[in-house]
DNA sequence: TTGTATGCGTTATCAA
DNA sequence: TTGATAACGCATACAA
């Protein structure tokens, strides 16, 4: 394993190692027969420089950790794509974790990449109820992060999406176009975006005069079989006994119940309409759903790291970036006269 | 930004460097007081060991490296998955670099990676016809690596998939199916696992007697977009024209296809059969396809890695895991009897 | 321009 | 059982 180090190129070029360091890193005040012979030498030789030992001085690792849930989940690996790309911009790697929506992965995680002097961290909990200590102590130890999603009682910067307004949207549209009997299929209890969809819902419906039926409420999906199991279930229930649309949790669960109602004779939208969040879009089926804006988010995730991590001593505000949720409608949503 | 270093608990405890050192890397021969003394404090102050610094001595950063096209695409968040869940378990961190298809930014984020001294890189190149020579000076360079797709005149490890073997299996399902005029629709020029399936599609048709109908192949679909560009199109000649079967490349433009013919009034299947690769899965369609084990695909890629970078001086023979594509029928081909 | 010294935090070596 | 000191590798700062 033949790394090339500066010391091997000062042999090679006759040259002493702080020469050759000065002309690599653009340094003024050499010749340019010198700068030359350094420049022939180091791309002959394919020289890389040691970022490492570049940082046991400069202090800067010029690397920072993502933690996320699951890369395979859309939501989350369009944000790992907005903050690969400003990274890379700043001529940062990025660490990835997924934690697998296990919190004592998260931490471990967390841990193994303060272990590596990251300069800062984009972590995304999205998890409330659960012991967000580890959050704490970073704050503690002074190591610049950003968070997807704000936490009660820690001042940071974050970003966050209106899910309460995302929801409101979703439910006034499917109320809008003359349904009454409305279900929802919440996400995980841990997840606070599901809570607000789900307040936004029973808001509305409290507004509009229409009631909550428990029959049409699911809670806990968490996966395409999740919606499957739901759409099947609907499917068997007497057509007066079922919702007539169901605001689902995201688009992957929405997937899910539309394949199990088709799967079991019933048409979408015409006998159940359906709607998501998130706005995949991948699927040969044209779901309404709300789009949430992932790629922009995790750009500025990034953003708002990087300058945390060169602002350093300046100590400015945290800031919170908030970004709407956008109802799209496509065709999974029938109108009603009845 | 407080880091607490093994100096430092030395300094609290009123031991030497050398005795915190040992008792934190459970070495025998400390007594139980000092043992619990240099714990607790270690505790106390949220000491984290420093990884690079270690690295600085045992040669090794427990770091890996991972090259790859589009996390967004299934395909390979599939694959970091894989890649991702045995790193953890050897206590390694991975780097994730998407390259975006862009060629010169690929050997970028390698350049990058070997600055980070990486113990080992997972590259998915699987793309032809575009230079190569970084992944030769990686192999001269003596830094560990597998690859995604094996590159003719390069040995090393490597996993592939039986590309030909999926591609011979659709075909003759269709055929099977009773289908006559089947169409192909090819990926990038530059993509081997296109010209792979397309060549076991060729060669299908030859052997049942069935001719090529240059109306009915495609090329250079990338995306959601380019297949729903195909479904319209076809959709738009006369039924007599049209192929009754498409085999795409991958699920992603298979789905644009079917949304495309179905936006334009084509049933699926009964108009127009199609099949996709990959089995993504996620989709409300229940569309035919060939499976790739990208899941297993990653954890076999790291597997490799690891071994080759633990046995060092070994230099064992370098392998090749090919995995088989297997074919899954769902809904999408109809039967025909014509 | 050059040589030398410094530093980073850990682990290894050997002495006490 | 513990302590002192020397690597480890390499970029950089500073004096010459």
């Amino acid at each position: 394993m033949s790394d090339i180090s500066i010391a091997d190129l000062a042999r090679l070029t006759g040259l002493a190692k702080s020469t050759v360091s000065g002309v690599l890193n653009n340094k003024p005040g050499f010749s340019e027969k010198t700068r030359r012979k350094v420049l022939a030498a180091a791309a002959q030789y394919g020289y890389v420089p040691n970022e490492i030992a570049r940082g046991l001085t400069s202090k800067w690792t010029k690397t920072i950790g993502l933690v996320i849930k699951d890369i395979t989940n859309p939501f989350y690996s369009r944000i790992t794509k907005g903050v690969q790309e400003i990274a890379g911009e700043h001529g940062y790697t990025v660490f990835l974790c997924s934690s697998g929506e296990q919190h004592e992965a998260e931490i471990a995680q967390i841990q193994a990449m303060i272990a590596r002097r990251v300069d800062g961290l984009i972590i995304a909990p999205l998890l409330e109820d659960v012991p967000l200590g580890h959050l704490h102590d970073l704050k503690r130890k002074g190591l610049p992060f950003a968070l997807l999603g704000s936490v009660p009682g820690l001042a940071c910067d974050c970003v966050t999406f209106d899910d309460y307004g995302g929801g409101r949207a979703v439910t006034a549209y499917v109320i809008g176009q003359g349904h009454t009997r409305i279900g929802f299929v919440a996400g995980l209890k841990t997840s606070r975006a599901s809570k607000l969809r789900l307040a936004a819902f029973k808001d509305q419906l409290l507004e509009h005069g229409l009631t909550l039926d428990s029959r049409y409420m699911f809670s806990e999906a968490a996966s395409f079989q999740d919606g499957v199991r739901i759409g099947e279930h609907l499917a068997q229930q007497p057509a007066s006994e079922r919702p007539t649309a169901l605001i689902c949790f995201d688009d992957v669960i929405a997937m899910g119940v539309i394949r199990g109602a088709q799967n079991c004779g019933l048409n979408v939208p015409d006998d159940l309409s359906v709607t998501g969040f998130d706005d995949i879009d991948l699927m040969a089926v044209p779901l309404t759903t709300v789009s949430v804006p992932t790629y922009e988010a995790g750009k500025t995730l990034a953003r708002l790291l990087f300058e945390r991590i060169f602002d350093e001593e300046a100590g400015s505000e945290y800031r919170q970036v908030n970004f709407e949720e956008r109802l799209v409608i496509r065709e999974t949503v029938a109108a009603r006269k009845d």
